[in-house]
DNA sequence: GCCGTTTTCGGCCCGACTGTTTTCAGTCG
């Protein structure tokens, strides 16, 4: 994929001249069946996962239709589908202002496709490609194994019915109809049936990074009581620090790959073991996590760690930009005309290829490559290149509605001292407006206030200079703050964030928005997406509104480190550092342990391409003073 | 079907594992 992206607000995608035009709707009919509108892959309303299920089927329409004439067009209709699957906002959104083609991997044919689906409610053309297969057959390669070519057979041949399709499957899989089939054998037909337990098992959702690094750790442990381990390390989404991980990848350099495949698949966790082979084995664990591990010789170690680090598009574009060199690359080394290199460490990979080392997290495919070959990486921000926690919950009782913190504030400090810190913020929720009057309130934030003046009076603490009060205020619905003027007056800095009314348009939310953060003595706009990881979508924002109002206004956007919100995300992170909003870091830590999340926050201000310089806590205490 | 500071035409990452095969196709990451 590209050099030089230029990435537009929102999407994170590249830029590029939008032409779209709808057409005529139509309604499939198959083996008698009519789509009706839940089973449909195509209606109007669909949501980013509906239009990547759908472009997965065209591809898997061509691959079945003439696999070599159309080999190059599956891979276009997959690379769209991920396009999609990894888009910041709805695709909806999107062709309504017109930005279709805007996304890498959306050209021309497919975005006027998607037009006429969001228009019409289908698509001439996509019905003419899928009018002769099975329906059930899209339901079938959801199952691990079976792909494109299988699940049609199988459609196709044994006439599964379009409604229920997987268990229709079963009960021929059951009923020894499968082993027959040619092709498959009583191994496939076995196999199948594993596949569909594993599919009504599956996990729904990707796993959180702690839990994912959690799994990671306890199989390292086991895996170290194998003696033949050189190295050992887990990679994939995992050491991207991506927000979500999806499974397990680990590494491993040694001189005698069978005996470690061995041990691993005698992990006591392990209820499946999918494939083993004498490179690599997969696994399913008893919570249903896939854990892929790789070995190598340790010579090859380093080309092994950026393969199975991906991403995988990451991968491909380092490919190609090593093809156009005439080299080829792959987890054993690299490759020229009549030699293969070897590299124990990745470093040493990528400066084979006159590239600076790009971080883990910087893998996807987002200019890195480029940006490495002209020394234009951005640095990572390390852990102690943080001065401050700005985002805390003590247990000072502040009579909010929401939750409390559990620990002191005391407490707090300490731990903050502990961290290296020189200051930190206490943003409580505000106190709830129901049952206290305004003047109330004012008294209760006027108690707060003395606290926090005695505990920077009594200072013995060695690195915590100060304490700031502050205070995480509701944005009500209609962009107002629960909090008079002369409440706000007690404060050093207040942060606002959204609590409620998640559902609103995406104008009225924006302007809800700017008007909770027009108080002069409001600074940060705290977890602005409000999204919480599988359970609830991000809330809909023009973010270039947003970032132009935090620039003029100097406002800054955090990065809430907490593990379930990691928000603002990591692409919107990428769009704001390049409009110049400053940022800042808070854990939202409740209670003293999660203050350690800062880690996670870091992870995606990395990925999100922003320096030292764009984060405001990186600043001394002295420096932080003067912006507030 | 998509894409482009070597290209608007001519390319499109690379390899492991499995089952059913007698040398490979399908699937996956």
């Amino acid at each position: 994929m590209g050099f030089e992206p230029t990435i537009s607000c929102v999407t994170g995608m590249r830029f590029k001249p939008a032409k779209l035009r709808p057409r005529v709707q139509i309604i499939i009919t198959q083996n008698n069946l009519v789509y009706n509108k839940n089973m449909s892959l195509m209606h109007k309303n669909m949501n980013n996962q509906k239009v990547s299920e759908l472009l997965r089927a065209i591809s898997a329409a061509y691959e079945i239709k003439g696999p070599k004439a159309n080999r190059f067009r599956t891979v276009a209709y997959d690379n769209a589908a991920d396009a999609v699957e990894h888009l910041g906002s709805e695709i909806k959104d999107i062709w309504q202002e017109g930005k279709l083609e805007e996304i890498s991997g959306i050209g021309e044919s497919i975005a006027q496709n998607l037009s006429e689906v969001f228009e019409k409610g289908s698509s001439k053309h996509f019905k003419a490609i899928l009018s002769d297969l099975p329906p059930s057959m899209f339901e079938l390669v959801k199952l691990n194994g079976i792909g494109p070519k299988r699940a049609y057979q199988l459609s196709h041949e044994l006439g599964i019915s379009a409604k229920n399709s997987i268990v229709d499957l079963e009960k021929q899989a059951k009923a020894g109809k499968i082993a027959n089939l040619e092709g498959f054998g009583r191994e496939s037909q076995a196999d199948i049936l594993k596949a569909i337990a594993d599919y009504k098992t599956r996990q729904p959702d990707r796993i959180l990074l702690p839990q994912a690094q959690k799994i990671a750790d306890e199989i390292l442990s086991w895996m170290k009581k194998c003696k033949k381990i050189d190295q050992i390390k887990p990679l994939g989404s995992l050491r991207r620090k991506a927000s979500t991980v999806g499974d397990i990848d680990i590494a491993v350099a040694t001189e005698v790959p069978g005996k470690v495949l061995d041990h691993f698949t005698k992990y006591p966790k392990v209820i499946r073991i999918l494939e083993k082979g004498k490179h690599k084995a997969s696994v399913v664990l008893v919570n249903n996590i896939q854990v892929d591990l790789i070995v190598m010789d340790p010579d090859s170690f380093g080309s092994l760690l950026q393969h199975f680090t991906g991403s995988k598009h990451h991968n491909i574009a380092l490919r190609n930009y090593a093809k156009d060199k005439g080299l080829s690359l792959s987890e054993y080394g690299i490759r020229t005309k009549n030699k293969l290199y070897k590299f124990k460490t990745e470093n040493d990979f990528y400066k084979f290829l006159g590239l600076d080392y790009i971080p883990p997290e910087l893998r996807e495919d987002m200019g890195e490559i480029e940006a490495a070959r002209q020394n234009k990486l951005p640095s990572v921000v390390k852990p102690r290149d943080i001065k401050g926690d700005l985002h805390l919950h003590s247990n000072f009782d502040i009579e909010t509605s929401h939750d409390l913190g559990v620990d002191s504030m005391l407490h707090m400090i300490k731990k903050a001292d502990g961290l290296g810190y020189e200051y930190l913020a206490f943003t409580e929720h505000n106190p709830s407006q129901s049952g206290h009057s305004e003047s109330d309130i004012v008294k209760i934030l006027k108690r707060k206030r003395d606290k926090i003046m005695r505990l920077n009076e009594n200072k013995n603490y060695s690195r915590v200079k100060k304490v700031f009060n502050s205070l995480e205020i509701d944005i009500l619905p209609d962009g107002s703050l629960p909090v008079s003027d002369k409440g706000l007056e007690t404060l050093d800095f207040g942060l606002v964030s959204i609590h409620s009314s998640f559902k609103k348009t995406r104008a009225e939310m924006t302007k809800r928005v700017l008007r909770g953060l027009d108080h002069p003595k409001v600074k940060i706009f705290a977890h602005p997406t409000a999204r919480i990881l599988n359970k609830r979508e991000s809330v809909e924002l023009d973010w270039e509104k947003i970032f132009q109002f935090c620039l003029d206004r100097g406002k800054w956007i955090e990065i809430n480190a907490a593990p379930k919100r990691l928000d603002l995300p990591d692409y919107l992170v990428r769009e704001a550092v390049k409009a110049g909003v400053k940022i800042t870091l808070g854990t939202d830590a409740h209670e003293v342990s999660a203050m350690d999340n800062i880690a996670y926050g870091l992870a995606v201000a990395a990925r999100g391409w922003a320096k030292k310089s764009d984060i405001i806590n990186t600043r001394s205490l002295k420096d932080f003073e003067k912006l507030i």
